[in-house]
DNA sequence: AAGGCGGGGCA
DNA sequence: TGCCCAGCCTT
C-alpha cells in the first residue's frame, strides 16, 4: 500500500498559496455563518451563493433573527438559489437551535446531523470548518480528487459508496488542525484545479503522484449511468416558474388561474375533477374552505400587469390545468406555498 | 439503490 | 444541448 500521507504537504502548501478568499472562511467567521454557507452551497456554485450569503448575514446575523422571520420572507430572501426547500429546512433548524440549543450551532456531529437539511456531508463540514474538529468530509470535489489521484479513475462513482468514505477516512491527517485544513484544501483543489471538465493538471501540486496521470489520464468510461432528467417541459421547471411568481412582491396566484380563462372555466371545474379523483385535493379543500361555491370569484385578488404576464407564462408552460394544479399541490405539501382566500401565496 | 428537487453558466 | 455544482430526503 502506498503512503498517502505524502500527499498532505503538497496539497496543504498549495492551499495556503492559492485558496480563494471567501467570507465564510474568514478568521472572524461564525459557526452560524459556516452553517448557512454549507446549506446554500449544496448543489450550488460559490459564485451564486456569495452575494446571497452576505445579504443573509446582514438580515440574519444569528439563528435568532432567522428563527423570528416568517417562512414566506425566508423563501423570498432565498431568491433564485434553487432548491427552496433548503430555505425552509434552514428556517426550521434556526428555530430548533433557539428552542433546544441556546440559540447556538452545536459543535458535535451527532447533534448536527439530526437537524433538518443537515446530512452527513454538512454535519462533517460544520464540525470541521467551524469547530476545527477531525471529521471525514466527502463532497463532490473530494470524491473526484480521490477518484483520480488514488484510484486512477477519471470520474467518481455515480453515488457515494462506503468504499469512498473509507478511503477518505484513511487519508485524513491525524491531528485535528491538519485534518480540518486538509478537508478544505482537497475541496479547493477539486474546485480550482482538479475540475470535472478541463482539469488544470499542469498546475496541480500532486500531478507527479496522481494515479490518473500515471495511467495516462484515460477518459471516463462511456457508460455514464442513468441519463439525467431533462429540464425543458419538466415538473421542476414548472415548479420553479410558480415559485418565481409567488416570490414577486405581493406575488399570489388566484385559484382560478389554474383554469383556462379563455374557456371561462371556474374553480368549480377543478373541484369537480378533484372529487372525481383526477386531481390532488389538498389545495382545493383549503381554497374552498369558508368560500361558498359560486361566490369564490369575489374574493379573488386583482392581479397586476406583471402578474398577468406571469400567469400567461405559467399557462404557456402548462396548458393543462390539471398539471398546474398538481404542481401547486406539491408545493403546498412541501410547505412552500399556502392557499388562503382563494389564492396561492408563499407561506405565512 | 433510485428518483425528485432549481437554476444558471459553460464547453 | 448536456453537464456540472461544498446534497438531502423519501420511497
Amino acid at each position: 500500500m502506498s503512503d498517502h500521507t505524502k500527499l498532505h504537504r503538497p496539497v496543504l502548501n498549495w492551499f495556503r498559496a492559492h485558496a480563494r478568499v471567501l467570507p465564510w472562511r474568514a478568521d472572524d467567521r461564525t459557526a452560524w455563518g459556516v452553517l448557512v454557507s454549507e446549506i446554500m452551497l449544496q448543489q450550488t456554485p460559490v459564485a451564486r451563493v456569495e452575494p446571497v450569503w452576505r445579504a443573509w448575514m446582514q438580515m440574519y446575523p444569528t439563528p435568532k433573527e432567522l428563527a423570528e422571520a416568517s417562512a414566506g420572507d425566508v423563501v423570498r430572501n432565498w431568491g433564485k438559489l434553487g432548491y427552496p426547500r433548503r430555505a425552509l429546512r434552514l428556517h426550521e433548524t434556526a428555530k430548533a437551535l433557539v428552542r433546544d440549543h441556546d440559540a447556538q450551532v452545536p459543535d458535535d456531529y451527532s447533534t448536527l446531523i439530526g437537524l433538518p437539511g443537515i446530512g452527513s456531508y454538512t454535519a462533517a463540514a460544520v464540525a470541521s470548518f467551524a469547530f476545527g474538529q477531525r471529521h471525514t468530509v466527502v463532497d463532490t470535489n473530494i470524491r473526484r480528487v480521490l477518484a483520480r489521484a488514488i484510484k486512477g479513475e477519471a470520474v467518481p462513482q455515480p453515488t457515494l459508496t462506503a468504499a469512498e468514505t473509507r478511503l477518505a477516512e484513511k487519508l485524513l491527517p491525524a491531528t485535528r488542525a491538519r485534518a480540518a485544513e486538509w478537508n478544505v484544501a482537497v475541496m479547493e483543489l477539486g474546485a480550482l484545479i482538479c475540475t470535472a471538465r478541463s482539469p488544470r493538471c499542469d498546475a496541480c501540486p500532486i500531478k507527479r503522484s496522481c494515479q490518473w496521470q500515471l495511467d495516462g489520464a484515460p477518459a471516463p468510461a462511456p457508460d455514464r449511468a442513468g441519463r439525467k432528467q431533462a429540464w425543458h417541459g419538466t415538473d421542476r421547471q414548472l415548479r420553479g416558474a410558480v415559485m418565481d411568481v409567488l416570490r414577486a412582491p405581493g406575488g399570489a396566484l388566484p385559484i382560478d388561474a389554474l383554469t383556462d380563462a379563455s374557456a371561462g372555466a371556474l374553480p368549480i371545474n377543478i373541484l369537480a375533477d378533484a372529487t372525481a379523483g383526477a386531481l390532488p385535493i389538498n389545495i382545493l379543500a383549503d381554497a374552498t374552505a369558508g368560500v361558498p361555491a359560486g361566490s369564490a370569484r369575489q374574493a379573488l385578488p386583482v392581479h397586476s400587469p406583471d402578474q398577468a404576464d406571469a400567469l400567461a407564462r405559467l399557462r404557456s408552460l402548462a396548458p393543462e390545468q390539471s398539471r398546474l394544479a398538481r404542481i401547486v399541490d406539491g408545493l403546498v405539501a412541501d410547505g412552500l406555498a399556502r392557499v388562503r382566500d382563494g389564492a396561492i401565496s408563499l407561506p405565512d
